[in-house]
DNA sequence: CATTATTTTGCAATCGTATGCAAAAATTCC
DNA sequence: GGAATTTTTGCATACGATTGCAAAATAATG
């Protein structure tokens, strides 16, 4: 039967003005009467307040935007539900979309976002046209890049610290005594592959050792397994550096199903991220550990700071990951001296 | 410079009437004369309509609220990106919840969820409380329950055939030769699971084979683990039926690299969903297919539909899926007689 | 061209809440 | 207890669109 109630009928049913039901809800002060009343009145009548109509007049929606590209990367839904609490927390709640790739796709999403009013928007793993930047820049709706950084300096941004992971990751390799290494690449048009492969190249070159092949994994399994291939048959590779688990899990599969090799005694694998997957035993996967917990509340600190108009903090943010080292490569000897 | 443009703004550039603009953007009937000015003088300040006002007064959010338990089964993100698309296709959008297990906590997001005064609610792998569905439909707001029934069988609900699903897997097993069969089966508290297992157990009962045991796998990697292992400690099976992939893949794991077993050839495993990771390598599993796509595209329209009004459509809709036989199981000798 | 039928347009009210402002009530202080 | 303060309250307006209604403009008809 209910219908809609509004805050007139609490009013008329509390035996207060509408204004009066209006500030017990949004908090402002009133007498412990009226609160009491009120209240009553409300659980009664089974009111809520309306959000869409406190939208309207506050200009703030408590919806924060979500952009993401692919969810078939376990790291994103991962992060999805930590946004998900993390926002819910602070009474905001997450509007998504999918922007598969193309600019045209996401131009038009943000659009969509706009027309949303979002307060916010979090755009992970996805580059934003400068157009758009601009506009919602213009509009005031602050973005936060998510596991993306941007040649665009200025763009509040959360990202792991790449380049030092793959450093690291070299580091280790060379350690096993590793002589013949490779690398399959997050894809080259995103900064978070161009960083953690030249991590990954620099600290190899500074140690004095070639780095044999890099191959770009564009992200998905069949390039990625397609490269894994060429390092081993080409290249000769015993040890790969892959740009991410996802792709990692592709290139295993591979070579141990396809190419019937042995991890890591024919050839180690190191992943990137470190998503719930590798810890399983099927893959038992060394990888450098994105912590997304962290990397997500960092991310929307970052995004309600910019909606409360916090300007003065520093603008990108990098968590930094450490190795989980597992059964995928070969212990290293450190040990020896 | 921007801010806000409103459809003022528009009217007076366009030299037109406010209500005018409304009409280009709501795409009632205008003169080819306005509908050019209005454009023109839309597109020239960067116009777009405000959605958070047109809902207040239209009562349409054009947003539909995803409720879902967990993302770390890899069906629910797949899904998830269907639902976004196929409604974005249709001029929605999804906000999204996470309602981890206990009843309050999904009675608080359903009750942010109609705060938002979205139109409509999938819920996805989770219940809802009779008097959240009461509460609903005295807002007119239109539930669809997806991949979970609901004994309350008056709920619109997509699912797929899961006691048919269950009956094929028993087929195909006693076509093996298996002799010795268990059921890993899903949470017992759910719909779902529940049928599934009703149909592997019954379909068996009827074939004068017996189920030598039955152990609740909770939808989780733990319980599953800790089942497959009493299954072959204390029933000695060779051929478990698991509720669901993403437990499969736990038991496979157990089985493989912590009891040292060897699949298919010490115990076959079926699996429920046939999830993308079903059919890497690294499993190889054997499954029944939930067909993702149609049941998506079941719900959006069972779920539009509703929200238009329409009252004379099938309440339930069982999408059926075939099995997808591939490593985890002997070969069927079925070509025997 | 006059008359009627049809479209197009602007006016004004509306959706449900928040909020500035001034009046009323409650509190403090001497 | 009366004056000065502070708090609480109601009134009225605003947010930015949609939409019923009647007037104005256009098209159709004889």
């Amino acid at each position: 039967m209910s219908g809609k109630i509004t805050s007139l009928d609490v009013a008329a049913r509390a035996g207060v003005s509408q204004s009066a039901v209006s500030r017990v809800f949004s908090g402002a002060s009133a007498s412990q009467k009226t609160v009491k009343a009120v209240r009553e009145a409300a659980d009664y009548l089974g009111y809520r307040p309306n959000i869409v109509a406190r939208s309207l007049i506050t200009g703030r929606s408590k919806i924060i935007g979500l952009v993401v590209a692919y969810l078939d990367n376990a790291f994103y839904p991962d992060a999805l539900e930590r946004f998900s609490n993390e926002l819910q927390a602070q009474g905001y709640h997450i509007l998504i979309f999918m922007a598969h790739g193309s600019k045209s796709d996401i131009d038009r999403v943000v659009a969509d976002l706009l027309d949303h009013q979002v307060d916010g928007i979090i755009a992970a793993s996805v580059g934003l046209s400068d157009a758009l930047s601009e506009r919602c820049r213009g509009l005031n709706i602050p973005v936060v890049l998510f596991n993306r950084g941007n040649e665009d300096s200025s763009m509040p941004q959360v990202t792991s610290a790449n380049v030092d992971g793959g450093a690291k990751v070299a580091k280790y390799f060379v350690e096993c005594g590793h002589k013949r290494i490779g690398h399959i690449a997050g894809w080259s048009g995103s900064k978070t592959g161009q960083d953690r492969a030249t991590g990954f190249s620099d600290a190899l070159a500074e140690m004095d050792v070639e780095l044999i092949a890099q191959i770009d994994g564009m992200y998905t399994r069949e390039a990625s397994a397609a490269a894994a291939q060429t390092m081993i048959d080409t290249h000769n590779v015993d040890a790969i550096f892959v740009g991410n688990d996802h792709m990692a899990f592709a290139a295993m599969d591979h070579l141990r199903f396809d190419m019937g090799l042995s991890i890591p005694n024919d050839v180690a694998i190191f992943g990137y991220d470190d998503v719930p997957m590798a810890a399983w035993p099927a893959f038992d996967l060394t990888t450098v550990r994105q912590p997304s917990g962290r990397m997500v509340q960092a991310a929307v600190y970052m995004l309600l700071a910019l909606i409360e108009g916090d300007t003065n903090l520093s603008p990108k943010q990098e968590i930094d990951g450490e190795l989980i080292i597992r059964g995928s490569t070969r212990v290293a000897r450190k040990e020896q001296d």
